[in-house]
DNA sequence: TAAAAATACTCCATAGGTATTTTAT
DNA sequence: ATAAAATACCTATGGAGTATTTTTA
């Protein structure tokens, strides 16, 4: 069973006639009883009624034509679907952001998303931790991190942050005294 | 785009391994990596990220998944339902009722109609003359007539009846005094 | 280095075409 | 007598198989 016998089956239950509904498929008229004959011989129904003069839908044919026209609405639908999400416009986003930015800066940003990505279903976690946000990235659990870069090259020495880069306040000059300043870019910056 | 692509990329995204799923379909791997490029290229979407270490599925490709499972699912539905249709347990029946039936045979008919088939969507015409049912069963409005039969020999002179069957009472004696009496079964008795 | 997807090719099943016959009006 | 579906047979596209290469963890 293939689309094709759905589709071969509404030309002609549309046209009720074989020779039209070739002529729409753009192929001849034997292939076309033949597919039909072998739709309704997998089905184990007669769709049409025919002889030579006259061709009819029957009962079950009627109802099949019905579902088949559905069916090859939903391929269709299913096609222009993925095909959205591929291109970002409509899907789910889950963004994870760190504790200080989460009343600041999580209200103007979901709200600004929301109005220029309507068809995105967009969800946030708040007040979560640096390492456990890439964590969760790893693991899928959200798609985007927001959190403070680690100074490029902080080093694990720093026994103030431990090398995963140090908050507004702090410049290292006990904990990394060689370092000129240990002040990250906020956030904010970033958006 | 055919069904087998549907089905192949379920497989595909159900194992996550291609020669698992071609294992599952009982064909070889390469044809099947085959049908899944070629599925992507007609919808021009990723479906699936691989790597030859790992093969995971893409957001487009989580929702096709649903999509193409759901489709999958609906044409064996229809194959179903058109069965179901075509051996008469479920579909419509439009019955045509002669006058003097309809009061005294219809209700209990239909009662005993709807509990033997359930599935079955009954409508009912009642008070039709013989000749219309004839006319509408030939044009389809209704699918069987409930009428007296004509009596096999009854010949169009009879003044009476002008050879569509006399009705109960009448016996022809004066319309057709050859005949040995034109009584004609009830439509109760034919049920 | 090994497991697994991709590539390259070959083959054959079957979708589709052509010619003809059958059938119903 | 004619229009249209069915049948018979042929062709060729493309789906599937085998062998091999490429890739990444």
């Amino acid at each position: 069973m293939d689309l094709r016998h759905l589709r071969y089956f509404v030309a002609v239950a549309e046209e009720l006639h074989f020779g039209r509904a070739a002529e729409r498929l753009h192929m001849a008229q034997p292939p076309l009883s033949q597919q039909i004959r072998q739709l309704e011989a997998e089905l184990g129904v007669e769709l049409l009624h025919r002889t030579t003069r006259r061709v009819a839908l029957t009962e079950a044919g009627r109802v099949y034509l019905d579902l088949a026209r559905g069916i090859l609405a939903d391929v269709d639908r299913a096609a222009h679907q993925a095909r959205l999400v591929a291109s970002g416009a409509v899907g789910h986003l889950s963004l994870g952001c760190v504790g200080s930015a989460t009343y600041s800066l999580l209200p103007n940003l979901s709200r600004r998303l929301s109005v220029e990505l309507p068809g995105v279903d967009f969800s946030f976690r708040g007040d979560m931790l640096g390492p456990d946000q890439v964590e969760a990235l790893r693991g899928g659990t959200i798609d985007v991190a927001l959190l403070r870069p680690r100074w490029p090259t902080a080093p694990s020495s720093c026994t103030r942050c431990a090398g995963t880069g140090c908050s507004s306040p702090c410049r290292c000059t006990t904990a990394w005294p060689g370092a000129d300043g240990c002040v990250p870019r906020t956030s904010r910056e970033r958006i």
